[in-house]
Order: structure tokens, then C-alpha cells, then sequence
RNA sequence: GGGCGAUUAGCUCAAUUGGCCAGAGCGCCGCCCUUACAAGGCGGAGGUUGCACGUUCGAGUCGUGUAUCGCCCA
């Protein structure tokens, strides 16, 4: 057997972790087996697949070390389980990150390459970022199913997107539509609501007048309008005025009036705020109402105004989006480029004009009638917001039909992606219904549907998606997040799912261009159509099945027919033209082929990726496949997940999944805090304030990042995690936030103007802050040859020294056991015979175990490790460790045997415990232990199972060990931990050296005379104490030094004079004497007495009589000094 | 504008239906390299729980108002 004290003093994670790694993988230890396991048995985690955009950064690291520990937590326990993982093909992100880096390194566009070659790049990005994804979950110990491992794009997954998509449009859920979209001019896509952020820029309000056409006398020329966007006014279809201004004002006065009298003073900021308010209100109503209400009649009575420039006749209309306190009172409406103009326009069913480009530039405009514009040509191909904004201005100018023009901020929308302004574009885009709606055809492929969902079906996918959280079918933790995702469903807004990308999942439907009218409908639609498609089908043997079929009217894009009913339809008698789409759900090429001969071509657009991750939790398993993997691991039993996509994935899974399967895809949602950086920010990919994990693993191990996660996940907060570079120079950290600020100040003295936040991607160079070193080095932003040149700043944070250090004393807690734990062999034991800190240790290793498992349930991770902590550090160690020294060490006592025993047992449960946190090096000491105690474990109460891996092996069980609980000895000893504690604050107050024997004398009550000679020795050896004296009573010992506590009082021997004494003792009496007062006016409180609870009152009564034992023992103390 | 959350020691965070002197880690101060661990041990200082009012025998916790910050949605 090797000399276990020849295991290095400092534990080095990077000589283990690989290795233990590859046993695991090894052992199959990760993979999952269908074996007919109940629901309750089984235990799914589906991952949140990361985005192949970039690397993972330490919000990736805390959402999968969770994970981690959950899966492995209940493989420990005996649970079948899966860990499911895999990677997002994230389609506009991704391929956005492509094209800009074509963009800068070869200056070509999109269009440029081509579909096909830019599909072709992106994938290779997608192959290196997996497998850097990859490697760095396997580095942090993830225990996935490997070979498990899915990406959204995969076959198998996109045969699901088919399916769920064939399966919506059959039902009519998904459908066809003019939106006002967020449009990205570069990337020529709509973006979603979320992929838009808000900036505030320098703008100006124009002040443009519009022409009143024939005006009766008395009636105003001009229609005075204002916009932050002149050049939006081509596409205006109406001018809007406040329907009853009157009324408005009464109301608005009545507001401020209101809270003017709720006010508490009637000076100082606010006041002054409101009556500035009051004060405009009544100067705007004495100036404008009365033009208003002229204007509002002239809106009743159906003026019309000639729109300049592109001589337009348009409406005055009364509506309520006008604002009656803003600049004329008068609103221009173009519903195609405003999304609120846009309500209105629907509200008047005004015609929807647009003046946009895909590509940002003026079009040619469209009339209402169809016919072109004439006057639109001056305009066509400008750029839209700067040149045709230029030009709108000059000739209103020159007309003379500006106003004014005022300075003003304006906040713009901008593209996340492209970081240019987004411009609301009317778009064609395919949309999935969420609410009220037929009820589906479409029956789960499996499993009970709940009666209650059935029910609500009408209501539509949200409304069903929402019973399932309502009735407790999924469980929210922490609970206030359900409110969220309800919310968010209520607004049932339809989903657009269509996305101008060449990257994703493309949307398998194809048109039929030609239009058809009533003369040659049924005609064409045979022939050159549907029978071209049958042919073609038939010919490759294809399932009629295989195809759904709709004829739309074009005028109101209404639905004619499904394809079962086409055959049967009446071939004649159609009233306008009609266009076919045929939904295909399968991937021959050849069909795709027959299709486009046929005359028919296929949606450009793909899909939205959340449309694929949607389907994840069940397209992983090999829906639509009846896969064992499906039966036994659907629905999985918790996502894990932060905050930010409850709404776009949660509730998006929860639908697909209630809608395909029937089922909830997973019994719980836990969303777990976010990781913010130095200054505040969340960490993100785009910002570039992501720390690697593996910078992590590289500096402090594996172990210690995911204990330091594990142990800042409290419930409620996020993780503010201060990021540090270290000098390659000097080793020494110098702050992210500190770099950032001069890079800032750097940039500001050089003239620069900074229009933005600057962020840790800006920092290519870093001087590290360090006065002695004060050399520059580079960071991860660098290039290649500026990291070589200057040397690389890797990041960290002081957060993970936590898990370092933990680990390092896990280490050597181990290792002193190692050396002594040679020849432990496992008899049977009496609990009670067993030495008091055994019985101790025993008992708090029950009651951690138990609040272990408590933790976990409620997902509980910070106080989880707390728990383990406060046993294996305070306890075990500092208490357990030290008392046993002097039974393995001294020669003359028998009873290392026992000793032995006992600690193989706490280390074989501390290592399980441990486990599914820091799992690397608790498996390489199980190994170590395996080795030097083979068989533990303390019978009869307890029989182990120790071979094998500790992954594989048995946790300790839910309620501990009752045969050790045990409070009285938990008491007991909590008292010798008092009295040791005395006695070493005395010590150290009276600067006795540590090595230093002392002499002291203990006075107990009669009643504990005995049992406090039988535990003495904790006392003695714990303090350093010499000779121990324990009696009844004692005058105070030459020169001692002296402590109470409760009704103890404790006498080390010649290290205090009497001056010192009465100083400590009656600052003491002091404290002692305040807090009696206090128990005393509580106690002495009748209502106290009768309204708290009686454990309370009780507690509050032991704690005074305490305190009067110490004031009592004190008192006589100071009387002996004074004597 | 609406919703959610936060504000506790120098820093980062705890405190389970309101109830012991509001705790921990880091940092700080003092002592100690005691044969597992200085990435350690022992002891210590440090708080008017953002502010104001209220409910209660009792408030960090509940209510109202207010300030500041963050996130989500319009």
C-alpha cells in the first residue's frame, strides 16, 4: 500500500480531471437506458441547447453546473436518467456573426457569396463552435449523454420542425399575413421584438403644413402636423385630431388636480414639477382647444387635405392616438411605417401605403388604386432616412410649407444585430395563431390529454399552454415567475415564425404563381397544377398523406379549401383569382423537383429558430418516432433556464408539447439568477463580457468554479461577479471595470467621441493597474499577433478562490485521514458506548443529509453547500479532525480502532454527499479511500456499498441515519464548544502564547459536575489547556483570568491582574446587565405572554434565567476583586 | 406608461409561514508556519437592514408612501 502523506499538499485539478473524465465516460456512468422505469423513477433534464454564435461564457457555466448537479444528485440516488444535450443553430444571430466576419475579412456581402456558399460557411462555424462547446461542458464535468448529442438543424429535427408545421397548417394554425415587422435594412430580415434595443439620438421635430382642400369659410388653410420622420409622410394616409378635446383636458386636469391634492407639501421638487404641469395644461387649453374642437368638426364633417409633394388626397380623421398636448394637437397617420399608425389605419381601414425598400431605399409608391405614383419618381431609390429625408425637407422648404423645426431626442430602435436603426416594414410573414380558434383537428400522437386542455381547445394554444401552469401541472420555482409566462400568454399575440434568413430550417411550402381566375380555375389548377403534382408524387410512390393542399382567395387571402376537400369541390362558380399552397411534410429532393416543374415554387424564408427549439424537449427523444428514448424520458422533469426566454422558449415548448404530444414537456421550471459582471451588466456574447469557464478550469479547477456557481445560486439575487484580467507579468489582477474606464478616458484624451457605453470588447489592451509592473498585456479581443507581442491577460474573478480553497481543504482533510485510516476495518458498534464526539459527529452528519435533500427539492443551491460546508469545515474538521488526533496518535489508547471506523464512514458520506458538486476530485479521494479502508461502514445501523465508482454510487438516504440523531448530544456539545471558546478568548485577550499550556479551573452547578468531568476532555484538549480543575466551587486562582458562560465560570490560571479583570468583567455586567432589561419588559408583557407562540415565550424565559446566572456569577466575581 | 425584482458589514451575499444578541465568505486588525491544510488555525473590530409613516406584544420580513438601481413588456 503506498504512503498516503506522499499525495501533494496542494491539490492540482489539472492532474486530475482529465483522467477521471475519461473514467467516467468510460464507465458509460452518463448514458441512458430505457428500461420501463415509472415517471416517478426516471429523471430528464433536456438541456437549454446553447447557440453556435460563439463560446460559452459563466452564465452558460452556472445554467449547466446546476444541471449537472441535479442529474447526478438523482443518478446517486437510483434514478434512471437522461441528460440531454445538444446545440441551437440560433438563425439570425448566427449567420449574422458569419456575415460580418466575411464582411471584414473579404469585404463581400451576402449576396455576394450566394445561398448556397454562405450556408456552406456558417456550418463550418457552427462545426467549430460545437465542439469548442462541446469541450468545454465536458471540461466542466457536464455528465450528458454524449452520444446523445443533437443539433436544431439535425435530420431527425428538422423531419419534427416538418412535422409540427405540416401539423399547424392542416389545422389552420398557421397562416399567411401583411405585419408590420422589424425591419433590418442590412440584413434585409424581420427581427424580433427582442432582438431590438432603444437608443436615444439627437433628431429634430419638423413642423410641416398640410393644405385643407376646399375649406368652408372660417375653417383654417393649413393642418399643422409634427414628426420626428419627415420622409415617413409619403406613405401618409390620414392626419388624425382628438375626437373630443374638451373632455381630454377635463380629464387630465382632473388627474393632476388629484394628485395635486394628495400631495403632502406643497413645496420642494414636486410640487413645483406639477404646478409647472397644471400651468401648460391650462396655457395649452386657453391656446388650442378651441382650433381643436374646429378641427375635430371638420374631421366629423369628412374634410380631406392634399398630402404635399406627392399630391395625395387624405383624410382628416378623430381619433384617440391623437395627443391634443402635443405640438399642433394634429397627428399624421402612415400605418404602413408606424406600429401605432398602424392600429389606427386598422381602426379607419385606411389604405396601408409603402414607400420601403427590403434594402432601405425609397420605392415606388403604390396608390390605394394600384396605379403608380407619378410623383414618387423624384423620390425612388433614395436612401430612406438620410438623402429622402433630405430631399422631403428641402422641398417642403421650398413650397414653403415648414413651420418650424425644433431640436429634439428621439428614441430609435435599433437592430441587435446589425446595430443599425430598424424601420417598421410592412411585410409578408407567416404567423402561428395562439388564440381563440377552431379547435384542432390534430390529435396527439400519444398519451393523455388532460380533459381540462381539451376542453379550453378552442381557446387556442396559449389559453392551453396557460391551464397547464394555472392547474399545477408544471411547477414554477421561484414561484413568481409563472406570473410572467402568464402574462405574456395572455396577450395571445399571434407568433411569427418567418424569417428572411438563408440559415435555419426552410419553410416547406410552395406556391403556385400563377394566378387563377373563375374562367380557367378549374382548368388550370388541374392540369397545370395539382395533377402535375400527383403525377409527380404518385410516380415516387408518395403518401397523398404527405401533402396539404389550400386555395386562397388573393384579394382577402381567406382560405378556400383544404386539400380533402378539393376533389369534391364545385368546379365552377369561383369568384375572383386564387393562388394554390401546398404544405409538403416530407424531404424527397425529387418531389421538391416534381413540385417546381409542376410550376410551383417554395417559400424563400426559414423558419424562426424558436420554432425548432420548441420541439426540443421531445425532438431530442425522436418525435415524431415512437422511440423508446420518448416513452421513457418524455416529459422530462425540470428545465433549467434563466429568466430571459420564459416567454420565447418556455412557453413556446409548453404549447408544441401540449399541442404534438398531449403532455407537459416537464413537471418543473427552475429559473436560477443570472451572472451580472463587475459594473452590473449581464453577461452576454454580443457585449463581450463573457469570462470563459475554461479560463476558470485553467486557473482554479473545475471543482472549484462549479462550487463557487453552486454557492452564490441564492433564490432571489443575481450573481455579481467582478471580472479581473491577470497580468501575464506579474501574476497580478488588475479590474475589468478599472480597464474599461481607461480605455474611456484614454479614448476621450485622444479627441474621440464617444456615442456608446464601452464595453470589454473594446479593450484590446489592458496596462495592468499595479504600479510596480504597470505594463501593458493584451486581452481576449486582441489579434493573434498583438496576444503574441504583448502577452495574453486571462480573466478571472476572486469569486471562485471560495471553491479553490474548499477544495484544497477537502484535500488535506482527506489526505491526514489517508495517513491514518490504514488497517480500518468495520465491526459492529453500540452508538451509545461510542466516545461523545463520535455520537456528535454522527448525529450532524444525519441532520446534514436530511437538510441536504431538502435543499435540492426546492432547488435550493447556496444553502445546499452551505449545509455540506458548515459539516465537513466546522465540524468535521475543526472539531472531529483535532479531537481524534490524540486517539490515532497516542500509543497508550485502544481505541483507534473505533476512530477508524468512524471517520472511514464521515469521509465515505462527505465524498457522496460532495459529489454531484464537485465531482472530479471527490472521485479521485473515493479512489484513494477504496484503497487504504476497502469495507466501511457501521453496523448493524448502517452497511455500505463501496466498490466501483462514485458516480455510481449510492447517496445517502433522504431521512439520514435515525439511529444517530441524537439532540442531547448535540446540545452538550454546543456547550463544550461554548466553554472552549471562553477559554481561548480569554487566552488570547490575555496574549498567552498558542503553545502555551494553561492552568484553569472550571466551576459548574453540582447538577452537571459529572458530566461535564466525563466530555472534559474536549474542553481541555480544544483550548491548549494544561492541568483542568473541575469543581463545585473555587475562589478566583492567583492572577486568573475569568469568563461565564450561562452559569458556567471558567478561571485560567496566572494571565490577569485585578485591574484587568474589573475592567472585563464590568464591561460584561454592562451588556449582561441591557440585556436583561430587555427579556425582562418583554416577559413581563401580558401580551406577549398570551399572543406569541408558547416555544417562543419558553425560549425567551430559558435565555433570561441564563442571563441571570451570568449576571449572578458576575457580580460575585467583581465583589471577590473588590474584597 | 405597465409589470417584476432589488436596496442588509468596506465588498459579494444569507436570514424557510413576523420571534434568541441580524449571519457567512472575502477584505481588515492581532496572534500562530501546532508533524492534513498559511489556499490554513485561533481571536477580534465592523450594521439606525435606502428613507418616512403605519399594522403588531414584537418588523430586515407585512402595509402605504418615497428615493435609487436592474430586468421584462408596451
Amino acid at each position: 500500500m503506498s504512503d498516503r502523506s506522499l499525495l501533494d499538499k496542494l491539490y492540482d485539478p489539472r492532474s486530475v480531471e482529465p483522467e477521471i473524465f475519461d473514467l467516467w465516460e468510460r464507465s458509460g456512468a452518463f448514458r441512458s437506458v430505457p428500461d420501463g422505469s415509472p415517471h416517478e423513477r426516471t429523471f430528464t433534464i433536456v438541456m437549454p441547447p446553447p447557440n453556435v454564435t460563439g463560446a460559452l461564457h459563466l452564465g452558460h457555466a452556472l445554467n449547466n453546473t446546476l444541471q449537472d448537479i441535479l442529474i447526478r444528485y438523482h443518478r446517486m440516488r437510483g434514478f434512471n436518467t437522461l441528460w440531454q444535450p445538444g446545440t441551437d443553430h440560433a438563425g439570425i444571430a448566427t449567420q449574422a456573426v458569419v456575415e460580418r466576419r466575411i464582411r471584414e475579412t473579404e469585404g463581400k456581402s451576402r449576396h455576394d457569396l450566394g445561398r448556397e456558399e454562405l450556408v456552406r460557411r456558417i456550418w463550418q462555424w457552427k462545426d467549430e463552435y460545437e465542439k469548442r462547446i462541446i469541450s468545454q461542458l465536458k471540461l466542466m464535468g457536464c455528465s450528458c449523454d454524449w452520444e446523445r448529442c443533437r443539433f436544431t438543424l439535425d435530420d431527425g429535427l428538422a423531419k419534427a420542425v416538418r412535422h409540427q408545421f405540416f401539423q399547424m397548417f392542416q389545422d389552420g394554425l398557421i397562416f399567411r399575413g401583411k405585419r408590420l415587422v422589424n425591419w433590418d435594412t442590412q440584413l434585409q430580415t424581420a427581427v424580433s421584438d427582442d432582438e431590438v434595443y432603444y437608443e436615444t439620438v439627437k433628431g429634430h421635430f419638423w413642423h410641416f403644413k398640410y393644405p385643407v382642400i376646399d375649406p368652408k369659410p372660417g375653417e383654417p388653410q393649413f393642418v399643422i402636423i409634427a414628426t420626428t420622420r419627415p420622409e415617413t409622410m409619403l406613405g401618409d394616409t390620414a392626419v388624425a385630431v382628438h375626437p373630443d378635446p374638451q373632455e381630454f383636458f377635463r380629464k387630465r386636469e382632473k388627474e393632476l388636480g388629484e394628485m395635486w391634492d394628495r400631495l403632502s407639501s406643497r413645496s420642494g421638487k414636486d410640487a413645483a414639477e406639477l404646478r409647472g404641469k397644471l400651468d401648460v395644461l391650462a396655457t395649452r387649453r386657453e391656446s388650442h382647444l378651441q382650433q381643436l374642437v374646429q378641427l375635430r368638426d371638420m374631421a366629423r364633417d369628412g374634410r380631406n387635405l392634399r398630402l404635399p409633394l406627392i399630391e395625395r388626397e387624405i383624410p382628416l380623421i378623430a381619433d384617440e392616438w391623437a395627443d391634443p398636448t402635443l405640438g399642433s394637437g394634429c397627428v399624421k397617420i402612415t400605418p404602413a411605417h408606424d406600429p401605432n399608425d398602424y392600429e389606427v389605419g386598422l381602426r379607419h381601414h385606411l389604405p396601408m401605403i409603402n414607400v420601403l425598400t427590403a434594402d432601405g431605399k425609397v420605392a415606388k409608391i403604390i396608390e390605394a388604386d394600384g396605379s403608380v405614383n407619378l410623383h414618387s419618381k423624384d423620390y425612388e431609390g433614395l436612401t430612406f432616412n438620410s438623402d429622402g429625408r433630405a430631399k422631403v425637407v428641402a422641398d417642403m422648404e421650398s413650397r414653403g410649407l415648414i413651420e418650424a423645426i425644433e431640436d429634439r431626442d428621439t428614441e430609435i430602435g435599433h437592430s441587435d444585430r446589425s446595430k443599425l436603426p430598424i424601420e417598421p416594414f410592412l411585410s409578408d410573414q407567416w404567423f402561428i395563431k395562439t388564440g381563440a380558434t377552431e379547435p384542432w383537428s390534430h390529435e396527439a400522437t400519444k398519451g393523455d390529454r388532460h380533459e381540462s386542455t381539451k376542453a379550453r381547445r378552442h381557446e387556442g394554444l396559449a389559453a392551453v399552454a396557460m391551464e397547464a401552469v394555472e392547474s399545477g401541472g408544471i411547477r414554477v420555482f421561484p414561484e413568481r415567475y409563472a406570473k410572467t409566462y402568464l402574462d405574456w400568454l395572455g396577450e395571445k399575440r399571434d407568433w411569427c415564425i418567418s424569417r428572411q434568413l438563408w440559415w435555419g430550417h426552410r419553410i416547406s411550402v410552395w406556391t403556385y404563381r400563377l394566378l387563377l381566375t373563375s374562367e380557367n380555375w378549374d382548368e388550370e389548377v388541374l392540369s397545370n397544377g395539382l395533377d402535375h403534382l400527383l403525377e409527380s408524387t404518385h410516380g415516387y410512390e408518395v403518401d397523398n398523406n404527405c401533402f396539404c393542399v389550400q386555395v386562397i382567395r388573393v384579394n382577402d387571402q381567406s382560405i378556400v379549401i383544404n386539400y380533402a376537400e378539393l376533389l369534391r369541390c364545385p368546379r365552377k362558380g369561383a369568384q375572383t383569382d386564387y393562388m394554390v399552397r401546398v404544405c409538403y411534410i416530407g424531404k424527397d429532393e425529387r418531389v421538391n423537383r416534381g413540385l417546381e416543374e409542376a410550376g410551383f415554387t417554395q417559400d424563400n424564408d426559414v423558419l424562426d429558430t424558436w420554432f425548432s427549439s420548441a420541439l426540443w424537449p421531445f425532438s431530442t427523444l425522436g418525435w415524431p418516432e415512437e422511440t423508446p428514448h420518448l416513452k421513457q424520458y418524455y416529459p422530462g422533469s425540470v428545465l433549467c433556464t434563466s429568466r430571459d426566454i420564459i416567454t420565447n422558449w418556455v412557453a413556446r415548448m409548453v404549447m408544441s408539447g401540449l399541442y404534438l404530444i398531449g403532455k407537459v414537456p416537464f413537471d418543473h421550471v427552475y429559473v436560477h439568477p443570472k451572472i451580472l459582471d463587475g459594473r452590473g451588466e449581464t453577461m452576454s456574447k454580443s457585449k463581450g463580457n463573457g469570462v470563459d469557464p475554461v479560463d476558470i478550469i485553467h486557473t482554479h479547477g473545475a471543482d472549484a468554479l462549479r462550487y463557487s456557481m453552486a454557492d452564490l445560486t441564492t433564490e432571489t439575487q443575481d450573481i455579481r461577479m467582478p471580472v479581473e484580467y491577470i497580468c501575464p507579468h506579474c501574476q497580478k489582477p488588475t479590474d475589468q471595470a478599472i480597464a474599461i474606464k481607461n480605455e474611456e478616458q484614454n479614448r476621450k484624451s485622444r479627441g474621440e467621441k464617444l456615442d456608446r457605453k464601452l464595453q470589454p470588447a473594446d479593450c484590446v489592451k489592458v496596462k495592468c493597474s499595479h504600479k510596480e509592473c504597470g505594463k501593458e498585456f493584451a486581452t481576449q479581443w486582441a489579434d493573434a499577433d498583438q496576444k503574441q507581442q504583448l502577452g495574453l491577460g486571462r480573466e478571472t474573478s476572486e469569486k471562485f478562490e471560495i471553491g479553490r480553497n474548499f477544495c484544497n481543504k477537502l484535500w488535506n482533510a482527506a489526505r491526514f485521514a489517508f495517513m491514518n485510516l490504514e488497517g480500518a476495518g468495520v465491526r459492529e458498534i453500540k452508538i451509545a458506548a461510542l466516545p461523545p464526539e463520535d455520537r456528535w459527529i454522527l448525529a450532524r452528519l444525519s441532520q446534514t443529509i436530511r437538510r441536504y435533500h431538502e435543499c435540492l427539492a426546492t432547488y435550493q443551491f447556496a444553502a445546499s453547500v452551505k449545509e455540506l460546508r458548515d459539516f465537513f469545515w466546522d465540524s468535521l474538521c475543526d472539531w472531529y479532525l483535532e479531537l481524534t488526533k490524540p486517539r490515532f496518535f497516542a500509543a497508550e489508547q485502544t481505541d483507534g480502532g473505533t476512530a477508524k471506523q468512524v471517520l472511514a464512514f464521515c469521509l465515505d458520506q462527505t465524498l457522496r454527499l460532495w459529489h454531484p458538486t464537485i465531482p472530479f476530485i471527490t472521485e479521485r479521494l473515493w479512489r484513494e479511500l477504496n484503497a487504504v479502508a476497502p469495507q466501511r461502514g457501521l453496523p448493524p445501523s448502517v452497511s455500505l456499498k463501496t466498490d466501483g465508482l462514485l458516480v455510481a454510487a449510492e447517496f445517502p438516504p433522504l431521512d439520514g441515519y435515525p439511529p444517530f440523531d441524537d439532540e442531547g448530544i448535540l446540545s452538550t456539545f454546543g456547550a463544550l464548544q461554548d466553554a472552549t471558546r471562553g477559554v481561548r478568548e480569554l487566552r488570547s485577550d490575555c496574549k498567552v502564547a498558542p503553545k502555551d499550556r494553561v492552568t484553569v479551573t472550571v466551576v459548574v452547578p453540582i447538577e452537571q459536575l459529572e458530566s461535564f468531568r466525563a466530555h472534559s476532555h474536549i474542553v481541555r484538549h480544544m483550548a491548549g489547556i494544561g492541568e483542568l480543575n473541575v469543581a463545585t466551587q473555587s475562589k478566583r486562582p492567583a492572577n486568573a483570568g475569568s469568563v461565564t458562560i450561562k452559569g458556567l465560570r471558567i478561571y485560567v490560571h496566572d494571565v490577569s491582574d485585578d485591574a484587568a479583570e474589573r475592567d472585563r468583567a464590568t464591561k460584561t455586567l454592562e451588556g449582561v446587565v441591557k440585556q436583561i432589561a430587555g427579556k425582562e419588559s418583554k416577559l413581563g408583557n401580558a401580551q406577549f405572554i398570551t399572543n406569541a407562540n408558547p416555544e417562543v415565550v419558553a425560549a425567551e424565559r430559558e435565555r433570561l434565567n441564563d442571563l441571570l446566572a451570568q449576571r449572578a456569577s458576575l457580580l460575585e466575581h467583581l465583589a471577590e476583586l473588590e474584597a
